[in-house]
DNA sequence: ATTTGCACGATTGTATCCAATATACAACCT
DNA sequence: AGGTTGTATATTGGATACAATCGTGCAAAT
């Protein structure tokens, strides 16, 4: 029998076809806010950029339509989803109730390799000069912080409540002290996790949200 | 300008797609369980029973992936997604989290049509004979409670969740006295919201959720 | 000047065909 | 017999071709 390690046999079974390949770099742009909001998708345009018929283009449509992100019209087209600032605050709240659940449950089962990267993460956050990562560093942080709740659904809820709102915490984030609040209250949530207080960690990241929803929309309904 | 309520003007534009009229077959085939958990759905069986190329039958499946109801490898096929015990109880207590918000949400908004229209799909419930049809009855009734929520993210949540559980709260009703007790339940919940009392609305839901997840999982684990 | 009808291009929805891959089974070797 | 390799068939993924629909501009009618 050969040895499997050193060929480092990835699993092919589950390798991407070119509609996960066009799904995910559609979703990204979406909730990167590179594609704005109301912007309708052509199927031939996207066909072209990736070089494949419309085909795995539209699965990818539907698959983004199923969850939320694009909106779909028959014979007209598919548009990013337009989103109100009582649907932000509305996905806000969501997320207030949700991700504390997800950390109450992972603190006990945290480990110390788990609260070392959490920190790790916390400082990269931190420490990040480039206003354009911020976003991607902060999601990550806070995912980190929930992977040991063994709670797959509640996870999965989280994330696609994330995609919905994904570009307005990034503009919270470039927010005037925005970031910088973010940054303490990151830091005492990490505390409070090492501590192994599941309760004080919940309590915290329910109010690190709720305080981003407030801040956003002041910043929303007085400007936008 | 003509009185558009006298017209009852439909949305044509968002009349149904072949992928659609087979997308929403297909998920009430699963949800109820006519098809099982762990079967494959074969592209061209379908495409043959709607009379129609596999291309449709393909966006609808992608759709199903996208909400959950579905797993799909790579030049295999798609397979009812199997649920986990665990998976189940972790879906019911994320009922339990969200519902009862949505009720609570809804108590203040309830008109006097509403609450009948609730009052009226609980008698329907606690009176049909026919086992068949109290799934969707129960379901009815349920959402009349959340319709005056104005929270349409939670409402689209709540209702995912259900989907993929919903074959268990059917079996759940089935079982002794499963019925019976949400029957109970049920008017103790129309009691409440009728007196405006929304917290309490809030606590029945969440205690009648936990009860129908604690009765279901002793019956799973011990016979199945 | 405004409205109505229509032709045409642009775009989406679906069918049909081909390619890539998996599965089942036969042939073969030891 | 047991296992391995080759081959046929079934099934999915994607490309191409065609049909259905929408939107727009323009001309004719009022």
């Amino acid at each position: 029998m050969i040895d499997k390690l050193s060929l480092r046999a990835s699993n092919l079974g589950a390798s991407a076809s070119s509609s996960d390949v066009i799904h995910d770099a559609l979703r990204a742009a979406i909730i990167r806010g590179e594609i704005e909001e109301g912007q309708t998708l052509r199927q031939d345009a996207i066909a072209k950029m990736f070089n494949v018929s419309r085909i795995p283009v539209r699965e990818a449509l539907k698959r983004l339509e199923a969850s939320g992100l694009v909106t779909s019209v028959r014979y007209k087209g598919v548009v990013v989803s337009p989103i109100s600032v009582a649907e932000i605050e509305e996905i806000f709240e969501f997320r207030a109730t949700i991700e504390p659940q997800l950390i109450a449950h992972s603190v006990p089962r945290m480990t110390t390799e788990s609260l070392d990267h959490a920190q790790a993460l916390c400082n990269s956050f931190a420490q990040e000069k480039e206003a354009g990562l911020w976003g991607d560093l902060n999601r990550q942080f806070h995912s980190s912080l929930y992977l040991n709740a063994q709670r797959p659904y509640y996870f999965a809820a989280a994330a696609a409540a994330n995609d919905r709102v994904e570009r307005y915490i990034r503009a919270q984030l470039s927010l005037t002290h925005g970031r910088d609040r973010a940054i303490e209250e990151h830091q005492m949530i990490v505390d409070a996790c090492c501590k192994g207080d599941a309760q004080r960690a919940a309590a915290l990241t329910r109010d690190h949200i709720m305080q981003a929803s407030t801040s956003l929309t002041k910043f929303l309904d007085r400007g936008d």
